[in-house]
DNA sequence: GTAATATATTAGCATACCGTAATATAACAT
DNA sequence: ATGTTATATTACGGTATGCTAATATATTAC
């Protein structure tokens, strides 16, 4: 059960482009065009992409006029990245110590 | 580059299985046996879970005579897993109060 | 060496995911 | 009501995932 919703949760942010909206969504809420503009990707890969953060609720958007200002729902989130990126790195360094070892 | 990386990441913990062994080497090491024995699954299954787990170092085995150990290779990752569950808990807190409000 | 046990890998099939292209919906202006 | 802009959804083809069954490798015992 809580598994299942953890399962979910990594497999949304499985993904290189709903990272870098999430990233993006740091500074404050953006419209889908701003996103799209940003990275620079089709419509219709943006919206799909923000459709799937939102299915598990990582986002949400509220309508302002003609457009869709999206937010990350739980700032968490984020830290998840964080320690992703910790992750990355602590890999970084162990590498780089067995390839000076190998000498 | 770092992103892929992070979306590779999150595509390992994008299971409930590979959940479920994390989990279970908390508080130590374990064979592939033991593991196997836990999950109640089958052994190629579990190995391939492991594999998927060790391509990305997020596990890693040590041989001792027949079988094999494993062991979580950093702590962080149950940080992750406990921050997913704490943005579980906020959901299912805000779904609450949602339905409360709406009576 | 062979046999037995533990683990890893491969092959095949079913299902899920992702991008592009097309279509649909929503809000606003005229 | 029509047109325009912004966003969402659907359909489809290609690729990746995950399970089962079968096979391969590694270690120990004999």
């Amino acid at each position: 059960m809580v598994r299942h919703f953890k399962a979910e949760l990594f497999k949304s942010l499985s993904h290189p482009m709903r990272i870098r909206i999430l990233d993006a969504l740091r500074d404050g809420e953006l419209t889908v065009g701003e996103l799209q503009q940003y990275l620079a990707a089709e419509q219709s890969t943006v919206s799909q992409h923000l459709a799937a953060l939102r299915s598990k609720e990582l986002v949400y958007g509220r309508r302002e006029g003609t457009s869709v200002k999206y937010t990350v729902s739980d700032a968490a989130i984020w830290q998840m990245l964080d320690i992703a990126r910790d992750i990355y790195e602590r890999q970084l360094r162990s590498h780089q110590v067995m390839l000076e070892a190998s000498r």
